[in-house]
DNA sequence: TTGTATGCGTTATCAG
DNA sequence: CTGATAACGCATACAA
């Protein structure tokens, strides 16, 4: 806390709200009974009910969550944590998709959704003491790296915990929504492989995601079944510049690359860009396949073939997955795992 | 989860987190003492305040949030108002940068940032309902439509507002913080007509929006300074498909165009995608400016001459303002207007 | 500087 | 079905 050290006023309020017991008094009953009338409302006879309901929109009543969490002891609200250095790469594009997927999870309930992104470094310790402090019902864990352990203890917290993205220890069983990345990757390895192509090439991901280490080995699984030798594997870092760069290093490895498979649409992209700057024509000489399905795949008017990445529908699927493991505590839900579909465009037609 | 329910544990809860009690007991001081020394530790002696401190490791204490929000009358968090169909569409590339903005600016604050996505029609009573209802301390409003103009009725409710991007009504004196966008559409007219370009459109944004609508107004001031015609004037939606299909209206329209100011750069992404198509050489027959320095102008690999817009500083800096109109109640603090600037790249290169 | 006593608004308990 | 009443954990006015 800061030195604010103002006067006595608590705060900047017009009218204060209207309590409980103001509500009460205007229904002509108790604050019992309007308590009950505004929850459950299971053991209330119709009449109080109506005045209740009616004295309700006549004041304008709201609930005091602080006075209600303190007796229930739920904080009515769910975190999304995000480690920082992931928003300002990777996940540019998804932010928008797994706020929304949530929050769509969230809407029918009272839950509201409370952002924590957490530096690297002793930040952690910050985000976890909050996490543990009680202040939410469950929390949301989107993106996490290898590095990112601290983040699979919450599962031992008793605190309900949702993984976006396979997490590296399943062993905990903590539940986690994902994409069947092995399967996408293996789907482009078995469309390049099928539309003719032979000297096939990856750009894969950073080797801490899981979800980038599951591309990869699906796609040598592909090259494997279709009796293909493995190619060059880049790595890069799922941004267009790091795709433009990996597939410079990769033309001067393999010039005669005629398929690559980029983890990333963004990647995708750099590549389709760096293809063209080397006077290679897409597809005809090269045939790229990206990942995601991302919004902006059309941005260099081709249309980029790649395996869509359904975020929005994965991270609703995380919200409801969290909003049962809090009303039921003590169950691990099953993880789900979305199935990886090929949409075929430009980029890799025959 | 132990199954030791010998009380009738409300949640699921593993070991009741340490209350004030038990760190005063701790400590060996009182429960005011305590308070005071977690607090402002103003009036408390060194030693106390050690053996506080030290008691507040060895328990692990974390202050209930509910508990001091009920007597404090403070939320302890602010919100952030995004309307719904913004985020699915012009939004999304900035989701980022406002969330990280405002995180920043709320880093050194215990205040957290919880996030409100209210849909139109009557959920956005549901929104203001929460808002009016003392659950947060504050909030951000960001993106804001001319038809959402209950945001605007915020002000009046006392609830310290500021707004991302200046709103519909300045009447109200709501404060905000704002790209110059009037100054950035005009920075594009002159670049492109010193540039000797002489036939010149530009891709607008949507009506109802007041960057879109500054940045038409100093487009064609600039083209006013500098002599020439306004020339055709296409509205978008600010999406990549919308530039790209507003494009084509504006060949058809003005075949003999030389110049585009596109007010956002995914739109202008579009436009260089169907000059492209249609066979038109960028920049040597048709340059192209942007809006917004977008990490993705790059994607054409092309280079796009584009007006910056530093949305993470904007947000940060509406963070800070909100910070400040909550620490200084009454007070309305002064919009804050972030200087426009030209990035010049090969999109409109002579 | 410290401790004591009170109340914040709500739900849960337990008699009526 | 209803209504008193006791917590919930914390910050403060007030007394010491």
């Amino acid at each position: 806390m800061n030195a604010n050290s103002s006067r006595p006023a608590p705060a900047a309020a017009g009218r204060p709200s209207p309590t409980l017991e103001d509500l009460a008094l205007a229904a002509g009953v108790s604050r019992s009974t309007a308590s009950r009338a505004i929850n459950g409302g299971s053991k209330v006879s119709a009449q109080a009910q109506a005045a209740v309901d009616a004295a309700i929109v006549a004041l304008g009543y709201t609930p005091n969550r602080a006075a209600r969490s303190l007796v229930t002891r739920r904080a009515g609200s769910v975190a999304l944590v995000i480690p920082e250095p992931d928003a300002r790469v990777m996940m540019d594009p998804y932010f928008a998709a797994v706020i929304m997927g949530v929050n769509e999870a969230l809407r029918e309930t009272d839950l509201q959704l409370v952002l924590l992104m957490s530096r690297a470094g002793d930040d952690s310790a910050r985000t976890i003491r909050y996490l543990r402090g009680g202040h939410v019902d469950g929390a949301i864990v989107v993106s996490h790296h290898r590095a990112d352990d601290w983040v699979e203890s919450l599962g031992a917290t008793g605190l309900p915990t949702v993984f976006i993205g396979r997490p590296w220890d399943t062993e905990s069983g903590i539940p986690y929504v994902d994409l069947d990345n092995f399967e996408g990757g293996r789907l482009a390895a078995r469309h390049l492989s099928g539309a003719g192509r032979s000297k096939l090439a990856t750009i894969a991901g950073p080797t801490d995601m899981t979800a980038a280490v599951d591309r990869l080995q699906g796609w040598l699984q592909g090259l494997r079944e279709a009796g293909l030798q493995p190619g060059p594997v880049i790595h890069g870092d799922f941004t267009t510049a790091g795709g433009a760069d990996a597939a410079a290093r990769l033309l001067a490895e393999a010039p005669d690359v005629d398929g690559i498979f980029a983890a990333s649409d963004l990647m995708a992209l750099g590549v389709v860009d760096t293809l063209r700057q080397k006077g290679r024509q897409v597809p005809d000489e090269v045939a790229v396949v990206g990942f995601d399905n991302h919004s902006l795949q059309a941005a260099n008017g081709l249309g980029l073939t790649t395996v869509a990445h359904p975020m929005a529908d994965i991270a609703a699927a995380a919200g409801k997955l969290l909003v049962d493991a809090i009303a039921n505590p003590g169950e691990l839900p099953e993880p789900v795992i979305y199935p990886a579909e090929l949409v075929v465009r430009g980029s890799s037609a025959a």
